[in-house]
DNA sequence: ATTATACTAGGAATAGTTACTATTATTAAA
DNA sequence: TTTAATAATAGTAACTATTCCTAGTATAAT
């Protein structure tokens, strides 16, 4: 393999302790917070870097971006697949212990506390139109 | 009943011409379509006054608010309970024709013609500590 | 060391939304 | 139908989250 194939680099300094933070809390942070938190240990780390690695992590599938309205996006470093309450007075966003998908407004009442006054589920994909998806092409060995 | 009871009003004609239009389309539109479509009809219309009734009819209960990552929020004047799909590529949203809890990707990605990557699950509420909540104190009347 | 590439810090630019202010519309009662 | 109180508006400025840009720095293979 010659050295031009290489497109990306697998990690660096900035982004590895990125990911570290990332995976180490429950708090599903801000890009903002993890850059408060970052900086404690690099500090002279930007926020840009901050959001292009963040950005980075999730194209390769290793964070998980989440999406809410006021305020900003979310973070979290647990894949494995679960469901999250927000509070939309303060914004805190918490994990949902397991529950069954058919739970009751109820049942997740008195599992998470919290008063709920709606649910959203959303699928996230490509749509016909922009699927350009063929299969790759390998690349020149001429 | 004392005239300066009454603090908010029901309509205004920027505002019902702004909810007719949600209620009006499927597509899921922003603040700045919403706008688009009501300066048709009303020219001097201001973009404040579309975020502001958006907001104003989603605490209403009349239209829901839905909030994705890029770019904006949308509006959905479709208030029955129904799952989404978005397009990570162009942003498009659309319903998710009618499914069972428990439908598996491959049944969402025939139904919906999207290549689907993953699934969001959001409760919305009030959290312990935010939920101030109490019988409502009536106003003095002394 | 040389070269090629990816990455960075720092700041400027952009987009979506909210806040502010002076003015206008609406309402209910006199 | 004037008046007085309130609510809503247009227009614009301000704010916040995020992306973009650029010159310089780090990294890795040779």
């Amino acid at each position: 393999m010659s050295l031009h194939v290489n497109h990306k680099n697998k990690s660096s300094r900035q982004r590895d302790l990125i990911l570290r933070i990332v995976r180490a809390t429950h708090s599903h942070p801000s890009a903002d917070w993890v850059f408060e938190q970052a900086r404690e240990e690099m500090p002279n780390i930007s926020l840009g870097t901050v959001y292009r690695n963040l950005n980075l992590l999730r194209d390769e599938g290793k964070i998980r971006e989440l999406n809410f309205s006021r305020g900003s996006n979310r973070y979290d470093g647990d894949l494995r697949y679960h469901y999250h309450v927000r509070c939309i007075e303060c914004g805190r966003v918490e994990d949902v212990p397991h529950i069954s998908p058919r739970a009751s407004s109820d049942e997740i009442e008195t599992l998470t506390r919290y008063r709920i006054f709606s649910v959203q589920l959303e699928y996230l994909g490509i749509c016909p139109e922009c699927d350009t998806y063929q299969a790759e092409i390998p690349p020149g060995e001429d």
